[in-house]
DNA sequence: CATGAATGAGACTTCATTCAT
DNA sequence: GATGAATGAAGTCTCATTCAT
């Protein structure tokens, strides 16, 4: 049974040694950055190739093809973007709008730090049903922690009930994630973040029907 | 609304004869659909020419490339998207909030008509600067009707103060956009039309903060 | 439905023009040289195109691959190999050993006109079945009208009734079909035409004990 | 019987250790069963070296290429199917007609153990100079014996004098050989193993015009 | 001896585009 | 206007072979 076991196994295989690892990073990361450069459809494999510093033919030890090795790459960010805050969370929360403006902070910071690359995963994804999948797993990351949020506060009584939390989840999702492609990737305007960041919470807080709770006041 | 940027945008010559004329439409509508049916970078010119019923050639006498006339039909659909409401709108608005809600059933219904095509200009957008300008054009076009909208009722105090008017309308804009490529283009789930338009209407109304005022009347 | 209606039609298509009639003929004819004078192996789709005169591309117009144009080739030859006799011919036999002895004769002139190309056949039919299949069905064209003319014999009482018709058929035109590889493919000796073809007559009449009926004599 | 013809066959070095020995022997019989199963061309270094249980880059230290170790294969094949039989002979054979039948037997016995990889060297005969003279060299072995065979018989009035001994011996052998590789290799008929060894020997026997003598006894 | 990373020659193929008819 | 034959740039991919470790 030699020759792949199939699908999954499409990929070469892994490397074997310390300084495959390394090569085989080396591609990743002049993947991405090629393909911030230049986009999807322009960057060849040569290019990545010849910026990691090696033949072409080296490339094939390590992936099949330029969609291969996108989707490496697409997952990469797709991990970044839905990561666990790295530090201290909840201590600084005061109010619940203080957590969503943290939670969407975070979200536009991380995008905008990865701006190009993602702009390049919103084309692919659309002709990639694998990035494409990737994309959706992101999206309905962040629809459940919603959902289960506007729940809660529908229940807590402090949030709008004539709200459908599943569709409240996907539409502000949804603005979030497209006001940070117009603003960070399409250039549509050039706002300053903390205002951006803090508007777009309001919206938010506001959609929901978010009441401030009896002893809290807001900023 | 200038033609596309009008560049050089030279298109070979148009169509002298009546029966030139009605070649070149047909060259349209079968590359809508095959765009439709195989998307932007599958479709090969002879396809187009091929459903069209003439020989590949041909297409040379009317467009430059697949790219050209994707604009057109891009071009069409945005039209479609942003034409005035075909007949007496104000007529039936009792309130702002009917208002509002019959522009995104408007919206909502126009992209679910065209869904397939709507995904591939996506897709194009984010290679073709041309259907990009297109694109944003719409975007800018719902941007600036729904800033001046909150604009006038937070003047009239029936939005919240404190909304960045520009910028929610971006953000507003872009939650309708996803929101309906998300459910009517990638399948997301399966609403119900009336509800999930009023839901999105609901978000938006809340997201301004807008109130019924005492005694309203519309524009 | 376009793209092919699958296997049959994998072929590109005819050519619709007297033109590009001619010019697939012209493939053909240069497929055939350009396997001769260098093999299947090394022959090269640039080869073919160059000797026909024309650019590489033009041979993706006609043909898919390489095997492909070879079928055809081969294909001919086939069915040269198995043309019935175009001239008088049951006038001239005046024995049965006549009969065979022409048989022979003509698959051996027919073989000789085209060495190269049947060494190349028999190469290919080790990888390609459908070259294969083609050199299995003349061979079992041959053996066929062997088996008949045995059982035939048999019948009369002219032929040996402890040989096995259907062994000998195969085995007959076995000897026959390798005989003619190994002296005009691979050079094995130099015969004098008229003696080895009637010596192979000889060894086939004597194989399957044909007598010489009643009243007739052998040459 | 020179090893191959020796131009310049310089093998990479002989093995020294006793290690290297079996590793180039594991090489060789890896290299069979993966000829056997996937044909020659098909089969990439690499996948030899695999089946061997060792990296494609140890294949160097024993073979400079595929086509070498292909010819040592066959070698071992050719050397097989000539090799004199293995036991008391002679002493079996009441009749010629029996020694030919015994020698048809062997040979038709040792090319069925071996069918997939004879098929294959039939294949890379075609291409191969190497491999083809090696078969050559058992086409000539078996001819010279069956000439040797005729001539002798013809001298004790034992065999048709007509039949030119020279060609007799090519088309027989030629018989025998395609017969195998049709009834063995093609699988062109499932026939019983004992009849058609012994129609094939009537066919040979007929064909030379055997007479069973008065008195015979073996050389 | 063995490993497997790295190389790059060399062929294949596609298809937009041109152009003679 | 329409046709479809012809072109060739451009990229893909394979795998035998080399070589540092």
């Amino acid at each position: 049974m030699p020759r792949s076991t199939q699908i999954i196994d499409a990929q070469p295989e892994a490397p074997r040694s310390r300084k495959g690892a390394a090569t085989r990073a080396r591609l990743v990361d002049s993947a991405k950055e090629e393909f911030e450069a230049t986009g999807f459809l322009e960057t060849r494999i040569s290019d990545i190739a010849t910026r990691a510093g090696m033949s072409h033919g080296t490339f094939y030890h390590y992936f099949d093809s330029k969609e291969q090795i996108f989707r490496e790459v697409a997952e990469g960010q797709e991990a970044l973007l839905t990561a666990p805050d790295d530090g201290d969370e909840s201590a600084a929360d005061a109010t619940e709008f203080d957590r969503i403006l943290r939670a969407n902070r975070r979200y536009l910071e991380r995008y905008r730090a990865n701006g190009r690359i993602m702009g390049v995963i919103e084309e692919v994804s659309r002709y990639d049903s694998f990035v494409n999948e990737a994309r959706m797993r992101r999206q309905k990351h962040f629809a459940e922690r919603a959902e289960a949020s506007v729940r809660r506060l529908q229940a807590e009584g402090a949030a709008d009930l004539e709200i459908d939390p599943e569709i409240a989840a996907v539409a502000l999702g949804s603005m979030i994630a497209r006001f940070a492609e117009l603003w960070l990737v399409e250039g549509w305007a050039d706002y300053d973040f903390d205002h951006a960041a803090e508007q777009v919470t309001k919206l938010w807080a506001n959609a929901i029907g978010l009441r401030k709770p009896p002893a809290r006041r807001r900023r």
